[in-house]
DNA sequence: GTCCGGATCTTT
DNA sequence: AAGATCCGGACA
């Protein structure tokens, strides 16, 4: 398994969403290291998304989205959970994959089958916010098996009902079977 | 400064 | 179906 480089994400928002599933998610603790299996993931590409948080424009909170790509974008959400997104496309375009559900070998699914709960079970939080992905040794993704297209399931992205026409899109993606 | 709502999860 | 719980963004 090879780690993924800049090149990988700096790409169609998309189509990263779509190449990250069968991937592998890897957090180090310490000497303790957890490889995590992408198995759902969201696309959330600029300004004009009205579910992504950069259609408010660049803040505080959204300037590692307009970032280079290949870092981490993580944020609270609800007071008390973290979600994980890798930033995507060219500097200064802000986009980015929300991770929203991983397998970790002998660990029950349900622990990790929503974007807190992996965040949580990783030790995920905002001190790895804008961490590089592609050279620091906290967090990386590697490579995985290829997921044909037709074991890949498509739908409306979750919890964004007041992003008006975007909310249709369908930049959901999981593996068919880790699909709920 | 104040106010409001959220890319969620758990429990009822 | 509702509660937990708090930060970021909007407005003043």
């Amino acid at each position: 398994m090879k780690r993924l480089t800049r090149s990988f994400y700096r790409r169609p928002t998309v189509g990263v969403a779509k190449n990250l599933l069968g991937c592998f998610l890897v957090r180090k603790i310490g000497r303790k290291m957890i490889r995590a299996k992408i198995t759902e993931t969201e696309a959330y590409v600029g300004e004009e998304d009205l579910a992504c948080h950069a259609s408010r424009g660049r803040t505080a909170r959204t300037e590692t989205m307009y970032g280079a790509p290949g870092h981490a974008y993580v944020y609270m959400i609800y007071g008390m959970y973290h979600c994980l997104n890798i930033v995507t496309e060219q500097k200064n375009f802000p986009a980015a994959v929300l991770i929203r559900a991983v397998e970790i070998d002998g660990v029950p699914h349900r622990e990790t089958d929503g974007p807190g709960k992996f965040c949580r079970f990783l030790g995920i939080d905002r001190k790895l916010n804008g961490f590089d992905v592609t050279e620091g040794e906290k967090l990386w993704i590697e490579s995985g098996a290829k997921i044909a297209s037709k074991n890949i399931r498509t739908a409306k992205r979750i919890g964004v009902d007041y992003a008006k026409h975007c909310k249709e899109y369908l930049w959901r993606f999981s593996i068919a079977d880790y699909s709920k």
